[in-house]
DNA sequence: GCCAACGTTGGC
DNA sequence: GCCAACGTTGGC
């Protein structure tokens, strides 16, 4: 069930239908946020076996959507923004599961963040492999005036980088990219 | 624990 | 470049 409202952080509740335990072989769908300018989906599809380590991240709602709610063979939409348009552009999945985000231990990563602790973490990443390009790009206007995805956590809170998307959600949006 | 100030994201 | 949204910080 989706959100009922576009909450952030704030009680663990407003989440539970993304942490909720699944049915066997159950598939969970996400979508992540990159500036093309910083990390394009090229440059994904560019990299070693198409794969990277999704970090940085530093809020923790998406912290906790990396740790604990993306699980191996979740798909991902891959979300350009700041871009002109701004538009989901391809598909990965997740190929390794939330483990610590090393950037953060790091004193020369612009994400080094020193309350972060080797032996207890505060920030997470996962590892995601590019599956494709979408046939055509679906721009943020179009997902907006789509009645059916009025509820996705992408359109609720702007600023969240990693979001969950449900399953009808992501059936529309291939649907869309057709 | 409240809330104002501040910083960041990202659409436009 | 502007500004709305909203998460985070810190004073009290």
């Amino acid at each position: 069930m989706p959100p009922r409202r576009a909450a952030g952080g704030g009680g663990a509740g407003t989440w539970e239908w993304v942490f909720a335990p699944r049915s066997r072989g159950e598939r969970r769908y996400w979508l992540v946020k990159s500036e093309p300018e910083v990390f394009s989906f090229e440059d994904l599809l560019a990299a070693p076996e198409r794969t990277t380590h999704w970090d940085g991240v530093r809020n923790y709602t998406a912290r906790n959507f990396l740790r604990d709610g993306m699980k191996l063979g979740d798909e991902v939409f891959f979300y350009h923004s700041n871009a002109a348009p701004s538009a989901i552009v391809g598909t990965c999945e997740v190929v390794r599961e939330g483990c610590p985000d090393n950037t953060a231990f790091d004193r020369d990563d612009p994400h080094f963040d020193p309350e972060s602790e080797r032996d207890d973490p505060t920030w997470y990443m996962v590892d995601l492999r590019a599956i494709d390009r979408l046939p055509r790009a679906v721009a943020l206007p179009e997902l907006k005036a789509r009645k059916e995805l009025a509820d996705m956590t992408l359109l609720r809170i702007g600023r969240l980088s990693v979001s969950p998307v449900t399953a009808a959600q992501w059936k529309a949006i291939v649907a869309m990219a057709k």
